[in-house]
DNA sequence: CTTGACATTCCAGTAAGTGGAAGGATTAGT
DNA sequence: ACTAATCCTTCCACTTACTGGAATGTCAAG
């Protein structure tokens, strides 16, 4: 499998592959006489996996771990289970952040006449 | 007023300020003999100005606008309120998808039993 | 007069890719 | 066999919004 099937077959761009492949995540198992890399079943797989973790947010980093796990048939749930831990608090972290700003900005936006006149609640705020 | 003063009062690290000055943001106003930059007040407000918009979340780019309007005496409170709710707009988005990614993760984590076996649930919704 | 705190510029790195150029390989159609 | 289209390769630059550090220059105090 060249890497464009990889790519449509995981989801991923082409330029992502190769990145990854860059990087130490996802390798090519081998690569052709031309040079090509050479994807097999389970490296999609893998890069399928990846782009699903991406998906939930997860870290490069972070998918480095759980794809460790993912390959060890030895592990313990316990150590996967940590890693979501910390993405889910880190989640909630961001969503009481966000929270705050909505209320604050929605706030100022119904302050905010939005007519032809300089007199702005949203820049007295900001200034 | 020398960066490291304009910095204090600004609230933000003279690395910071400095990088404003570089891409054309909040420059100083002139420089001392030696080369320093030098602020006065209206420069280290526009700072402050520019802290505060960050924080609410506002891209360099949009802050370049509501600096323009901040200075602008003629503005129309529509221009600033335009800004705020395409701002407003992204939050929510960005909260409409944490939200999802909150609940399929929590879900995922109560799931699993976090333990020493192997078999994990968040795992299978990667693979 | 030296020490310490400040200032300067420039280079490099962060996260996670994306875009594009220059050039080689393969495949389809004629 | 030739050619065009598509695919692949590498490498470099760009993105956001800074941050860290090195090498060097300046200023105020003791």
């Amino acid at each position: 499998m060249n890497i464009g099937a990889a790519s449509k077959a995981s989801g991923l761009p082409t330029k992502t592959v190769r990145y990854y492949a860059d990087i130490g995540l996802v390798e090519a198992p081998s690569r052709t006489g031309a040079g090509y890399r050479s994807y097999d079943e389970s490296a999609v797989r893998k890069l399928a996996f990846v782009r699903r973790a991406r998906e939930f947010g997860f870290s490069i980093d972070e998918c480095r771990g759980l794809l460790a796990l993912y390959e060890d048939s030895n592990r313990s749930s316990a150590d996967v289970k940590r890693i979501a831990e910390a993405r889910l608090e880190e989640i909630e972290r961001k969503q009481r952040e966000l929270q705050c700003l909505h209320d604050e900005l929605e706030h100022l936006v119904a302050a905010c006449a939005g007519d032809g006149r300089p007199d702005c609640p949203i820049i007295d705020r900001l200034a």
